[in-house]
RNA sequence: UGGGGUGUCGCCAAGCGGCAAGGCACCGGGUUUUGAUCCCGGCAUUCGCAGGUUCGAAUCCUGCCACCCCAGCCA
């Protein structure tokens, strides 16, 4: 079903990295993670994250983690941790034994602050937010000691104990490492390493109310979970600092080495799980996996495969520069694999009935016609044939130039896998509009030619309108119609694309199309690739999604 | 005016002192019962700019410019 997935090994500068380490003997076996946040769900970006990481691991015979970074409650949720396991998976990538948690590690982290305090490395603080940032100095300018920072290791030690123990309110105090408030980077002016907060932890419960940051968890999780090297993206370069520095102030069995490279930011779309949640919450979409959503469930619905997602990861690369993606690319990995793998179907979208005069009232013809143009081995499918038709009303025209290759009238078109047929004359309603074409077989055209040599200008499909089911069709397109929606002061709801989805309600399918099940890819010749609802489809009520359109290079 | 990064074709990206890979997009042409696919061809005398070193530089040195990140008790 998927296409090759192991090509050309992506070679990069994280893979050289590796590579030396592994020939220097540095390190005897990769071990990387991939470590989300349960406050969200996975979108596009994550996914190169985890092509990263997990990829790096495969191609060089190590391992990767999934863990939880669960360090701070209050955003998190189960709800988060289960989507995000699934979507993983549904990548086709596979952690190495269970999924950890950064809250698994609690007391850990808890006993190495205890050490910082006692080797004088860490201080409680009582400056509250406000203050601690007018302490902390500007980008330009040093920032000030704070008033409690020379503490005792005694009255440090009693008062970190008394935070564990929930003697303070949130807020009042916090731990932070002692390292320097006039250096340049902000990350080192005494960072926080812990703060209080009451609220029950979706794992541990009650068990907590003072809880890490992610500078004082992180580096120590890799270091735990035996990492080797540990890839982020590049705004938290400068926070690498911190990472080694709090592993050298630490007795840690292993010193896990941070890497960074640029996060993924594809054209005409957003991916900050701010925006997205206000995409969601504001109705514009219809939630996390509406298929018009970057998210991998978003992308799952609308007929995305694993492995197109991942070969676009490929194809993008890993680097250390931040550059916009054209999704174009994107679009195009998911029709790569599609066009290989997808089985033919026809549908008509906006029907306009066909009555062939010289057909048979009762005949039905079951034509055999290949599911799939060079994949044999998908066999055929019956295609009933009768004397009622629909075409689709964009492929009709009473008159046309010769670069209109679709039906005329008084021309010939080939019906997609069936007869040629020749239109004679319309027929319209009370207002004009034409409702019907009259036309003809042209005989012995069956898998062959015209006899005559008179050849049809064009190839159009159509659905027997006895024997065709009805189906929603879901046509969408991208989200935004601005190529950075969210660039500079810009608003991105501002530039929202009024048709991101059009619904057809009556389209009509090939009786082969209804035996869909939820999540098979079509496509839908001269149309696009579509893909059955993973929720709304079955047998008796066809809801398909647009997922991607043919390539069009056709103009008038 | 602090620190950390990045600058190679419209976009992504190889290249690491020897004379600019590849992919996407785009433009031609061919095949075709999908205006799809497929096939063939085109597409950077030039690597942010300016100097310098060298027989030779995208690759080394110097200076400059542009853009991104950092002042959460978020990650």
């Amino acid at each position: 079903m998927y296409l090759d997935m192991d090509d050309a090994p992506a070679s990069n500068f994280l893979q050289t990295i590796i590579s030396e380490d592994l020939a220097a003997g540095r390190v005897s076996e990769v071990v990387t993670r991939f470590p989300p946040e349960p406050n969200g769900y996975l979108h596009v970006g994550h996914a190169k994250s985890i092509s990263v990481n997990f990829g790096l691991a495969e191609a060089n015979g190590g391992r990767c983690n999934l863990r939880f970074d669960d360090t701070n409650p209050e955003k998190e949720s189960q709800e988060f941790i289960e989507s995000i396991q699934e979507d993983i998976r549904w990548l086709g990538y596979r952690w190495d034994g269970e999924p950890r948690y950064a809250s698994s590690y609690f007391q850990q982290l808890y006993d190495w602050a205890e050490h910082l305090v006692r080797n004088g490395d860490a201080y409680v603080c009582d400056l509250d937010a406000d203050q601690a940032r007018e302490y902390r100095g500007t980008l330009t300018e040093a920032g000030r000691n704070s008033p409690y920072r020379e503490r005792s290791v005694e009255e440090n030690l009693d008062l970190l104990a008394r935070m564990k123990a929930g003697e303070f309110d949130e807020g009042a105090k916090v731990l932070r490492a002692k390292i320097d408030m006039a250096s340049p980077n902000m990350n080192l002016r005494d960072p926080i390493l812990y703060r209080i907060r009451k609220v029950r932890h979706h794992q541990t419960g009650n068990d907590w109310v003072i809880y890490p940051t992610y500078d004082f968890a992180h580096g120590q999780e890799d270091a735990i979970e035996g990492i080797t090297h540990s890839i982020c993206t590049l705004e938290f370069e400068d926070h690498r600092p911190l990472y080694d520095w709090l592993l050298e102030h630490l007795p840690v069995s292993c010193r896990p080495r941070q890497y960074e490279f640029g996060r993924l930011n594809p054209s005409y779309t957003v991916t900050s799980k701010r925006k997205l949640k206000q995409l969601v919450d504001q109705g514009v979409v219809a939630g996390w996996d509406d298929p018009r959503m970057p998210t991998i469930a978003g992308m799952r619905r609308r007929g995305y495969t694993p492995a197109a997602i991942r070969r676009f990861c490929d194809m993008i690369g890993t680097t250390r520069s931040d550059g916009v993606v054209d999704v174009a690319m994107l679009e195009f990995a998911i029709r790569e694999d599609l066009n290989e793998n997808a089985p033919r179907g026809m549908c008509v979208l906006n029907p306009l009935k066909v009555v062939l005069t010289d057909y048979p009232e009762d005949k039905v013809e079951e034509l055999s016609a290949p599911r799939h143009p060079s994949r044999v081995d998908l066999g055929e499918r019956v295609l009933p044939f009768t004397r009622e038709l629909f075409i689709d009303a964009d492929d009709f025209r009473e008159e046309a130039n010769k670069k209109y290759k679709r039906l005329v009238l008084g021309k010939r078109v080939r019906l997609r896998n069936a007869w040629v047929i020749e239109a004679d004359e319309v027929v319209r309603d009370d207002s004009g509009q034409i409702v019907e074409v009259r036309a003809h077989t042209v005989p012995g055209t069956l898998g062959e030619n015209p006899a005559d040599g008179v050849k049809p200008r064009g190839v159009i499909q159509w659905v027997s309108a006895s024997h065709g089911r009805r189906a929603e069709v879901r046509l969408y397109d991208r989200l935004f119609n601005d190529e950075a929606p969210d660039k500079g002061d810009k608003d991105f709801l501002d530039h929202l694309n009024p048709e991101s989805l059009r619904v057809v309600e009556q389209a009509w399918i090939e009786p082969a199309l209804a035996q869909a099940r939820p999540e098979d890819s079509y496509q839908f010749e001269r149309e696009g690739y579509f893909v059955a609802d993973r929720y709304d489809h079955s047998t008796d009520t066809p809801v398909f999604n647009r997922t991607i359109g043919l390539r069009d290079s056709w103009s008038d």
